[in-house]
DNA sequence: ATGATTAGTTAACCTAGGTGAATGGATTCA
DNA sequence: TGAATCCATTCACCTAGGTTAACTAATCAT
């Protein structure tokens, strides 16, 4: 089986809610292609089918989409132990809604679909788990509405900071802002107002 | 069994996606409960614990989150044929994240957790038709989260009107602009100016 | 029926964030 | 190593939507 090292963080991951045996485990594994991406190549392309689900073993994507108008909007940053794709799009083979894009030299486990569908036919434990990351999916991205919805930019941005500074300091800020919903320019009069104590 | 026709809507809506048998939709029904619920009545309280999830036969309710200054806001409106309650609060006991509040007198077909879990795990298409039911709520949100970042509030208020009719028309206007994220005089503004050719 | 809340509208003014344009620093690539 | 991007910042001005408040039309409760 080759080169387990870069298998850990899956496992770990796996094994944050439930407990996979050896064998459940390079099941899992032997559905899974390490691929590596580079600086700015994208894993899927807004408009494209998604055949590919992925779970990010190292460095960091941006999922966003652009609207009709060539506006960006970051819906979110995917670092090490993310999955990302669209789920939409890998099911049902519809154009994906967003693209998702390396933002440094990344590597991923990617899932395609057939060997998932196995994987989750095969594996009732990995169903189980795959259930529940779906439902934690949902409810994250419910609790972004309402994030979205009740707090002012400022706000957005001190909270991000609180709960994930390395997504701060780690990512240009004209994605921080397009993660926030605003113009890189507001961005930069923002934190000008919060340097000089609001 | 008594009353079927209050378990038409349910069946049909169940079958839109996958077949049961007389025998599946019967053990599926066993584990609902009926329950009428008046105008303004709540199904869950923010803050409380969400102990029930329920589909809705007749009427139509409202969930809504309130943030910290008070301020309500609608995350969706749920009419026949949709599911409502807070997942998260269902599936792990934490506060619900918003209230579900009757806007007319409705009439729900209620699951508490663990009929539901039950039901889940004795009939496998039902477990199966819950996981794709899953995936497309996602799928829903995760749109949400688009369609608000990528329009103003007129876009959005046009486009409720043609995607959504029955809502606009049926529902108070200042629950419409909690919906939409704006206030009741922005709402009557947006009107306006669509009245008169934009 | 009648007074009392609740819903919708309008208008004058305010503010957060958008726009466009200019500047300087940092990367990238030939 | 130098031209070409790309990134972040600043500023002056603009605009969508918020705020306050007044007025009217519906609903509701007794």
């Amino acid at each position: 089986m080759g080169n387990y090292a870069i298998f850990v963080n899956l496992r770990k991951h796996l094994e944050e809610t439930d407990h996979f045996t050896d064998e459940e485990f390079e099941k899992i594994v032997s559905f899974l292609t390490p691929v590596k991406l580079n600086k700015k190549d994208f894993f899927v392309r807004q408009g494209d089918h998604c055949g590919y689900l992925a779970f990010v073993n190292s460095g960091c994507l941006r999922a966003f989409h652009t609207d009709s108008n060539g506006e960006e909007f970051t819906l979110y940053f995917a670092f090490l132990n993310w999955w990302t794709g669209d789920k939409t799009s890998f099911y049902s083979g519809s154009p994906s809604r967003f693209s998702v894009q390396a933002l440094e030299e990344t590597e991923i486990l990617r899932a395609d679909r057939t060997k998932w569908e196995t994987a989750l036919d095969t594996i009732p434990l990995f169903e189980k788990w795959y259930r529940v990351k779906t439902r934690k999916s949902y409810e994250a991205t419910q609790q972004r509405i309402i994030d979205m919805q009740s707090q002012s930019a400022q706000e957005k941005y001190l909270n991000l900071l609180r709960k994930a500074p390395e997504i701060v300091h780690r990512i240009p800020q004209h994605y921080i802002a397009s993660y926030l919903g605003i113009k890189p320019q507001s961005l930069s009069r923002i934190r000008k107002n919060i340097a000089k104590g609001k």
